[in-house]
RNA sequence: GGUCCAUUCGUCUAAAGGUUAGGACUCAAGAUUUUCAUUCUUGCAAUAGGGGUUCGAUUCCCCUAUGGACUACCA
């Protein structure tokens, strides 16, 4: 039984998306869950398209998440580019691995597998043109490549003279014909495909030297011994060409087994989630926030406030389930649980209301004081942070620990992010000047004054040192007077809070102390005489 | 156009031939409450359509429809 070892191989070619860390996700579980190697590889054979900082923010992206590669990334959080125990099959960037790929494709041109072509790129669109014309699709094969100008049409001198003279030539894939190829999927079962509809694929360009996807892609994975390949399900239409290619090197029995994984689909409407339905929907699609060249900001679940717990969690359920009814589970819980068998088929809807659930349920498993730490830093850098205190209790006994864990416990249950405690819980930091003016008129009248003046006797006769206390002293004022219950409570809400929300009364009293509480009373007196 | 993949409540999904088709999110109603929330209870809501196979199909097969991916000297 060979080690388990599976790879994650993105192209850098921008932000990494939810979609590519799901896949991750799901080559780490699977590797982990036997002991095996998760190994992170760069695909950056296509030099057109490099984005500069998209491979730092892969990496950056896995780390937030809790997904570290055991091969390919080094303690700095660098790709790994010399060889070691450790990191035996370096370099892990394709780039770099430039000059092992040539042999593969001279190996597979001398048994007969593979064959130079000379085309230029505008001998190809003309031809393509002409096919179009006759609403035919043209397919470089058996049957077209014979009209083509390659090692196949041409004689051996020609061909010759053509690669030792021109520098613009490739060498594809001799597609055979009429085969049909007999395939395996861990998530799907049996394909099988009439390599007819398939096209001479190239797999090595002189231009630069390179190999592109296929080669480099199943050269790497040989090399790199890996024994699962998982990734998504737009690689499908090319898994019989990557079968034919390990059957043509001769590497059948270390083939890996295949596992793709169906697609991440827009909240709303046709196709798959893209970056512009985070935009018009108002969700991030992106683990951390991505500015690219043209400085456009794009959100990140990260700066968004989510957990990457959460993230994570949900990432895992969109598209696998365990078969219970458990959905709340840890990195470590999905480790043991995950099973490709029960990865689902069909392409996942993404759903952002679920995504904030996940949240919630996260945020509530936190401890108070944890959360009232996190509500620090967010406090700290909110607009609210210059006008915190007031005379009885001044900023820094607002920002104690003591003081925001009560907080949090207060609220904790009305908040899905952290950065929600802030509109929520301002006038426990700030003496509100302003009253909502529906509330206002709802409950104030004639005898509001008088009321509040013996509302504020009773609590100022009251220890204050615990809200049960004051709780029965109001309410027993309340009940002497015979005024009515809610528009008693309301109007002192109104005063504390300066509208209708939040926890109790009493409850806020004993948070913010006697004296502030008398003096906001006594500032709403003030406001209704203007 | 061609090839391949997919199709259960609005969404994520369970039921690997026999269930009143289950759960979660959302939404709605009710209860609790001084407010806003929370919490609890209840409700709404699905096997794409048509043929087979079978005593019996959500489940197996075929056709159609729909959706998706691919169809580059991109990955």
């Amino acid at each position: 039984m060979r080690e388990r070892r599976v790879r994650f191989a993105p192209s850098p070619t921008g932000p990494l998306h939810m979609g590519g860390v799901r896949t991750a996700l799901y080559n780490y579980l699977y590797a982990k869950q036997a002991g095996g190697k998760f190994i992170l590889r760069i695909e950056d054979t296509d030099s057109h398209r490099f984005v500069p900082g998209a491979e730092q923010y892969i990496i950056d992206s896995l780390k937030w998440c809790g997904i570290l590669p055991d091969e390919g990334v080094d303690e700095n959080g660098k790709i790994v580019e010399t060889a070691s125990e450790k990191h035996p099959h370096a370099p892990y960037r394709q780039s770099q691995r430039k000059s092992i790929y040539k042999q593969y494709a001279d190996e597979l041109v001398e048994k007969g597998f593979a064959y130079y072509a000379f085309d230029s790129s505008e001998d190809l669109e003309a031809v393509r043109k002409e096919y179009e014309s006759r609403k035919e699709p043209f397919i470089y094969n058996h049957i077209s490549r014979k009209s083509m100008k390659n090692s196949l049409s041409l004689d051996a001198a020609e061909t010759q003279r053509l690669i030792e003279t021109t520098d613009n030539w490739v060498i594809r894939f001799k597609m055979p014909e009429n085969r049909i190829v007999k395939m395996n999927d861990l998530i799907r079962g049996e394909i099988e495909v009439n390599t007819d509809t398939l096209d001479d694929k190239v797999l090595w360009k002189k231009a630069d030297q390179l190999p592109t996807y296929h080669l480099a892609n199943i050269v790497d994975d040989h090399l790199m011994e890996i024994t699962e390949v998982i990734r998504g399900e737009e690689w499908l239409p090319s898994l019989p060409l990557h079968y034919l290619l390990y059957e043509a090197f001769g590497w059948q029995d270390t083939m890996p087994r295949f596992a793709h994984l169906s697609l991440l689909l827009k909240p709303d409407g046709k196709g798959k989630l893209s970056k512009r339905d985070g935009d018009r929907l108002g969700f991030p699609v992106f683990p951390l926030q991505w500015t690219n060249s043209e400085g456009e900001i794009s959100r990140g679940y990260r700066e968004d406030g989510y957990y990457p717990e959460a993230f994570v969690n949900m990432l895992a359920l969109l598209g696998w389930n365990p078969g219970t009814e458990q959905e709340l589970f840890s990195l470590e819980e999905l480790t043991k649980s995950f099973s490709l068998e029960r990865v689902i088929k069909s392409g996942a809807r993404f759903n952002p209301e679920k995504a904030k659930w996940f949240n919630q349920e996260y945020l509530r498993k936190r401890s108070d004081s944890e959360l009232a730490n996190e509500f620090k830093a967010e406090l700290v850098k909110s607009d609210l942070s210059g006008k915190i205190g007031f005379a009885s209790k001044p900023k820094e006994v607002l920002l104690s620990d003591t003081y925001l864990t009560e907080v949090c416990k207060m609220l904790k249950d009305r908040v899905s992010f952290i950065k929600e405690f802030i509109p929520l819980s301002d006038y426990m930091f700030v003496t509100p000047h302003e009253y909502a003016q529906n509330v206002y008129k709802k409950f104030w009248n004639e005898n509001s004054c008088s009321m509040l003046e013996k509302l504020i006797d009773a609590i100022s006769s009251n220890p204050c040192t615990d809200a049960e206390s004051i709780e029965k002293a109001i309410k027993d004022t309340i009940a002497e007077n015979g005024w009515k219950m809610g528009v008693a409570m309301n109007t002192v809400r109104l005063a504390l809070v300066g509208e209708s929300k939040g926890p109790g009364i009493a409850e806020i009293i004993h948070l913010i102390g006697k004296e502030e509480s008398i003096a906001r009373i006594r500032n709403l007196i003030d406001f209704s005489k203007k």
